[in-house]
DNA sequence: TCTCCTTGGGCACACCGACGCGCATCTTCC
DNA sequence: GGAAGATGCGCGTCGGTGTGCCCAAGGAGA
C-alpha cells in the first residue's frame, strides 16, 4: 500500500489531534469526510496507526531529571542476556532500554523526581538487575528535540 | 491538586485508548459518565493531559534503525551550543537530542530504515552541524523496553 | 450537637454532531 | 470503451456530550 501525500497530512494531523472528527480532519486535508474515514480507517487497518494515546505531562508528576544510563553485564551468554532483559522490564523508572552493539551492553533511559531520587532508584532497581559488571549514568542537563514520529515520515506532506 | 486512584486509572487508560468516550472510561473507573467527564476535563485543564496524539508504527515506514549518536563540541561556549542546538532540530531523522553532563556532549536518538541509510544521514544530516568536533554511533540492536510513561506514574492504580 | 457549607457523585434530559450507508459521478488504467 | 477504484453528496440514525438539579459525605464553626 502506498501512501500519497493526503495520507501523509492525515497522520500527521492525527499525530498533533488524535481525538479530531472525520469534518475537522477532512477541511484540512481538503477531503469530504466519508472519503477522509475511509482513509482513515484503512491507515488503522493496515497498521500505520498503532494506537491513539494521551500524552501526559511528565514534569506535572515531578519526573524532571532523565539519567542516560550504560550498563554492561559480567557476560553476553544467552542466560544473561535473557535474564537481564526479564528483570529491567519490572524496572518502574525505566521508559526505555536498547541492547547496543558495539561494547555489547545496554543503554536505558530513567526518568527521577531528582538526583536524590535517582539515587534511590539506582538503589532499589538497578543494582538489583542481575549480570550486572558496570553502571554508568550520565544526567541530561536539557531536552532539545523530542519527538514521537521523525518529520522525515510526513516527507513534503506540511505545505 | 492531588490524584487520587481514580485519576490515574483515568490517566492509565487514555494512555491505551484516547479515543475512548466518557461512558467507555466511566465504565471501567467505577464512575458516571458525568463524574468521569469533570475529572477528565480537569486533568486537561491541570495540563496532566498535554496532548491526544497517535502512535505511528514506524518500522511500517521502514524505520527499523535505531541509532545513538554521542556528539562532541569544539567548544562548549554558548554561542557554540546555541548554533549546534539552532541546527539539530532541523534534521528530520532525529527524534530525540539531550545536553548531557560530564563530557559536556550532546546525545541523539536517531531513526533510520537501516545501516546504509544511516550512512547517508550521517553525510547530510549530522555532518553538516557546527562547531561539532567527534561525532560516536553506535547501533540498537533490539528494544527491550519502550514506554511513553514510567509505570511508576500510575502506581498502585492498576488493581 | 446541630447546622451550614463545600466537595464530589449520580440521574435525567435535550441538543448537537458524528458516523456510516447508499448512490451518482469522475478519473484512471487497461 | 469498459471496469475498478476513489470521491462527493445527502440522509437518517445513533451516540456522545453538556447542563441542571438533587443527593450524600465530610468538615468547620457556633
Amino acid at each position: 500500500m502506498a501512501l500519497d501525500r493526503k495520507d501523509l497530512t492525515i497522520l500527521a494531523e492525527l499525530t498533533t489531534n488524535a481525538r479530531a472528527s472525520h469534518t475537522e480532519l477532512a477541511n484540512k486535508v481538503g477531503l469530504s469526510s466519508t472519503a477522509l474515514a475511509r482513509r482513515q480507517k484503512a491507515l488503522e487497518d493496515e497498521g500505520y496507526i498503532q494506537a491513539y494515546q494521551a500524552a501526559l505531562d511528565l514534569s506535572q508528576f515531578g519526573l524532571t531529571t532523565t539519567v542516560l544510563v550504560r550498563i554492561a553485564l559480567e557476560s553476553q551468554s544467552d542466560d544473561a542476556l535473557k535474564a537481564f532483559e526479564t528483570e529491567v522490564v519490572k524496572c518502574p523508572s525505566v521508559v526505555r532500554c536498547f541492547l547496543m552493539s558495539g561494547t555489547d551492553d545496554y543503554i536505558l533511559i530513567v526518568l527521577a523526581r531528582d538526583i536524590q531520587d535517582f539515587e534511590r532508584i539506582h538503589r532499589t532497581e538497578l543494582s538489583r538487575l542481575p549480570r550486572v559488571a558496570r553502571v554508568q549514568s550520565s544526567f541530561a542537563l536539557r531536552e532539545i528535540v523530542n519527538r514521537a514520529v521523525p518529520t522525515v515520515v510526513f516527507g513534503e506532506a506540511k505545505r
